[in-house]
DNA sequence: TACAGGTGATGCATTTTTTGCATCATTTAT
DNA sequence: ATAAATGATGCAAAAAATGCATCACCTGTA
């Protein structure tokens, strides 16, 4: 796209610093660069960068044109998928921002289901935690969020919500293997793996230990879903984990791999919401509007009763 | 803007349906502005015109494309006025568009008290109905719209509005002049001048009108205010107008230039509601946003009962 | 305090891109 | 049939973008 070119070195400078260091990742010289910078700050009447010895940086109005070119590109990345599919094919490029929880069972079904059919799209999937999702939809990094429990910002835009309760996971020889539903007390003494305190799960799981003056016997503390699911297989300890988290069919109590799960009693640990959405006033480009839709259509597979729209 | 230069092209192009037209409105020659378009055809993947003998004409692709161009081209106006507002002078080009009730008293009115502070703002006023004007925001000619009566299309965010009640316009020395309130019965027999059937003020007449099973004596049909104001002063006739295309202070009984105004009876002729918006989903340019604040100040000022935002 | 290593800006020659002219192949209206 | 449109294309000229060498400046370090 010859006419972006332009706004695609702003864009870059802005996001290394420096134009030199710009102009090497983009290949060209430094000389061209700065003059199409200048010619730009020209044009639009007034400095976009401050210029320190540093490199450079982007003053009030260079904030403010930058986030034109991120809402311009990603304005033409949705003509163009709106234009593949025109003719056809649909391609596209979908990008995904989520917390952990989803990254191990659910996103790579939905995404295998999607491109079993529509095969030239590409996926982009980034682990963040709830308010750096929304800062990447914010920059337009991404089209899409899952977000488990807080939204803070007023520029997401919900789509849809899934309820979900806590579950603790362990081997399916554990003792509390016999219970269908655990009561907090029940887990006091036994070991647990907790989820990093950024995790919505951990923050559920914090009001209910606040309330009922609970301390767990909190034996690791991560953000690997990955670790906790395997090492939960080598030794009787507690994990926490939410449905969508869980290998299809946990929920309903199956044993999986050796791994069982059983819901916390939301009279301990209130449930939690899954959001799904984009930011606000966006309209997506096709191949991310359409995988949103297959997002929904698994979640009311999965949980018909605790899906809103 | 440099880089805007290939999308303003195929915008003019699509506009004048030919090449070599658009290049001669461009004043480039026609083999440039055609390589240009066969360019961006080319990194596009797909063409957006289709070639006829007399000229070329959008396909899909291309009216897609062509919505993006002036979406792009809507925001950065919106940014450089942004932008100028940062560096202290209120910068920026308004486009309103708006049926003819308002253009004779009311926009100059609220134009002056604006440029009285931002003269840099400049102005285009373009005369619609109802429809045309609703599609000129669609297609981003214009950022504000005031329409009086029915908006058809779900795509026009309504700002504010204001109930108008339909006056009879007349010389002060007029029979009818010395009645507080007419009903149309008064108005048999009466000579009257009538605004076209485009227009909102016609269409509440005809729902009166055909209710009491009235015919009024219509000595002219026209669509211009300033002939009907003028030939008022001149021959006995009657003329309508609502409160916002009067001068001000008419709507409350003054007589102004020899001619005096009084409402309708709202059991004959129900009121019509004035709709101040703009396009749905689109951030306006500062100084769209402000003059619209304005024409909100200015309407609460004149019509304070009225007004609903 | 001097200096080395970094930054962005600028003059000039070179390369690349864009433009304009002349012309072609088609289609439409007369 | 013919005249007058249309968009496409080869080629040379004009314009713009690029790269090199270098300048002026700032910052952290010896």
């Amino acid at each position: 796209m010859r006419f972006m070119t332009s706004l695609r070195f702003i864009d870059a400078v802005a996001r290394e610093k420096s134009i030199r260091k710009a102009a090497e990742k983009l290949a060209i010289t430094s000389t061209a660069l700065n003059r199409r910078i200048l010619q730009v700050e020209d044009e639009i009447g007034q400095p976009l960068f401050e210029r320190l010895a540093s490199g450079v940086r982007l003053n009030t109005a260079g904030e403010i044109f930058v986030q034109h070119i991120r809402a311009q590109q990603a304005d033409l990345a949705r003509v163009q998928s709106q234009l593949a599919d025109l003719s056809g094919v649909r391609r596209g490029h979908v990008r995904v921002t989520s917390g952990s929880e989803t990254l191990r069972h659910f996103l790579p079904d939905v995404i295998a289901r999607y491109r079993a059919e529509h095969n030239a799209v590409t996926f982009d999937i980034s682990r963040q935690h709830g308010e750096a999702a929304e800062a990447a939809l914010g920059s337009l990094e991404a089209d899409l969020a899952l977000i488990f429990e807080p939204i803070r910002s007023s520029d997401f835009q919900t789509i849809a919500t899934a309820r979900q309760a806590v579950y603790c996971c362990m081997a399916e020889t554990h003792d509390l293997a016999r219970l269908d539903v655990i009561r907090l007390h029940h887990l006091i003494d036994i070991p647990v793996i907790m989820p990093t305190s950024q995790s919505g799960v951990r923050q559920l799981l914090n009001v209910g230990l606040m309330r009922r003056e609970i301390n767990l016997a909190t034996m690791l503390e991560t953000d690997s879903e990955e670790f906790t699911q395997n090492y939960l297989q080598n030794e009787k300890v507690v994990g926490f984990q939410i449905p969508i988290g869980l290998a299809k069919y946990m929920a309903e109590g199956r044993s999986v791999n050796g791994l069982i799960a059983r819901p916390l009693d939301t009279q301990d640990i209130p449930q939690g919401t899954m959001h799904i959405g984009h930011l606000r006033g966006r309209v997506l480009p096709v191949a991310a509007a359409k995988f949103m839709d297959l997002i929904i259509t698994e979640l009311r597979e999965r949980f018909p009763k605790d899906l809103d729209q």
